[in-house]
DNA sequence: GATGAATGAGTTTTCATTCAT
DNA sequence: TATGAATGAAAACTCATTCAT
């Protein structure tokens, strides 16, 4: 990606998050980073597809981690701890993006709405996967309904871009521990919450 | 509230909450209910108005909620699944509203947007004040830090707008009930979470 | 005029001279006098048919008295005199009306245009009447231009409503013996000007 | 000043002077001058924008005229004699704006009333200053009250608007001559109206 | 590649006026 | 007579996008 675009991104991301996409003009954005319509418009072929382009960098970068993440481990109980960890360190990286992601998917149009669509899905369907495998093999209680365990989960995960600051008391790694914890608790059945208890995974965690 | 006011309230919800606040024009809101563009203004100082009138319809309603429930409980567990319960329900009867409240709320200006931020603090602080006391009384878990906690359950709860439709093929009572169990389990202290699950409590919960 | 009626072009007084005629809605007249859309629209047939209203009050008052003054003196210098002395205390008693008259004229619409238009050029024309027969009868020196000595007067005694504050240092009766002064000396002959010196209008004039 | 914005203030005088500021839409002006809305806005934040640009052009104008006169001539009497000659010339090269100035001025909002006030008062003010200095030394006469004086000269002056005409049978010049004659035989003292009456200032005078 | 003046369709808002009660 | 909710035409203004330079 040029320098000008990446720049163009980086100042939409930041104005964006602050104001919407529709409290930013474009012509806000090119002041704020510099540069022209003509710039702008060279780079991209509208507003629109800018929005695209950064919901797809955060999907996408999601999208994989989840799957190297399932290819690297086999049990669904490791295989949530890592996702989990991994995804919330998102946040960190990821702040604006997301925040542009959860708010303004509404805005993006035809094609590019059913392009995000697909890679949210293929998320949520990792995730899903995952907590099927894990009751199928009894590692998570199976009374509870796996669709509500899933959003459960990606709920709690999901809204820590409404309230997380870089500059917040609590460090990414302290919020990761604490979601994992309560959702093992909830979800993992009695004998699977013993062998976490006393695993690696439960040791690792600082809260 | 009028007759016409009502009827513009409920055409903008729909329509707000399918397109987003800014995929909405006023033309659009008047023709679904069949008014005027006069008829509106009469009743609406501006679009922003109407946005605030919406949230603020939500938020007043689930935090007078909150208020009652913490009133008629003494307990923190007792309250936190009082709200949890009473809280999810909201997402039955005002769908609508907790969309446009949580995607919009960025588009509410000035005064408006004040005036919603101290109510929803409000309501974050009653949760955080259940936690605290529950902490306190040793009822909930006194190692995961309060306000990730009082995070995680917002963010598992609200995140349902994401999801929830009402010709789903869950109840809306037992997501209230998946959320509850997973939260108590998560949360409650060893010895209070036998307590809960021989209490009448969890025998109410239906998955 | 019914007692609302005139309570309505009260308000619309104050407000107009304040504002200006498009600055003011109908409302906000309604809303000062304490009566309704209705009310206003039951004493008239528009908005504009107000302003009519305002202008033909004040012209036609204005007219009258000249057309007396014209009939009761004789002399020119007289008449003159006299006039102006009435005229400059119009300002005094319609300070309102004068205001909305000389900045609002041109919003007169149609026939009311018109209908206003010709009062104006008839008083116009009894001032120029006077000068002309001034000029003729040799009490106005003759070398200057009847035209424009008559807009001369016109304007310096018609720009009052510009400065002219109720309450201010002046008294309008000081205010009109100094316009009368400055242009007894300027227009009169210096043979009338003479006799206008030791003459009873000179002695009237308080500085 | 770009081409487009030169020919969109004079549209926009031409229309204003005609219909005045309410009676013209920015369409109205956009079609007169063949440009576009966005044309309009991307040279004028708004249309009260565009109408503090007139007002501000005149009022500038006129005020420098009057300054460099004052540095010119040392004479009360003559610094008076040259800022009519020259005030009045103005009424043919701004007439339009002078109709936009004196009947427009009440619609200038917040800063753009301030900012004109500021430099329409510092206009009066060097008037009365030379007022002021010619009744001291003796130039004018005392026993007329400076305010209504200048007040009157003032009125008499800027009325022009409501009446000239460039086709008119009157030149600007002989207009002029006739105000500052009038104006001269009514204000100064009786040493000064003979100096004045033998001097090159009367000569130069064309009724 | 880069610029920024110009476009015009689309948006919110205003407000004089009407009319059923 | 009086009310005020409702109307809708017309207004100001916005802003993504284009294009000649």
């Amino acid at each position: 990606m040029s320098d000008l675009k990446e720049k163009i991104v980086q100042s939409s991301l930041r104005l964006f998050s602050e104001k919407g996409f529709h409290g930013v003009t474009v012509n806000a954005i090119v002041e704020h980073c510099g540069t022209s319509k003509g710039g702008f418009y060279h780079h991209f072929k509208s507003k629109d597809e800018l929005l695209y382009v950064i919901h797809d960098t955060f999907i996408s970068y999601v999208l994989n981690e989840a799957y190297d993440i399932k290819k690297q481990h086999d049990e669904p109980m490791e295989q949530l701890y890592e996702i989990l960890k991994s995804h919330v360190k998102v946040f960190d990286l990821f702040n604006e993006h997301i925040v542009v992601f959860y708010q303004e998917s509404k805005y993006l149009k035809g094609e590019y709405e059913q392009l995000i669509e697909e890679k949210r899905d293929d998320f949520k369907n990792i995730i899903m996967d995952v907590i099927r495998e894990g009751q199928k093999i009894g590692q998570f209680r199976k009374e509870i309904p796996m669709t509500i365990t899933g959003m459960s989960i990606l709920g709690m995960v999901n809204w820590t871009y409404q309230w997380y600051k870089k500059e917040g008391p609590k460090t990414i790694d302290q919020i990761a521990s604490t979601y994992i914890d309560i959702i093992f608790r909830g979800i993992l059945s009695d004998k699977y919450l013993s062998i976490y208890e006393s695993s690696r995974l439960y040791k690792q965690l600082k809260f």
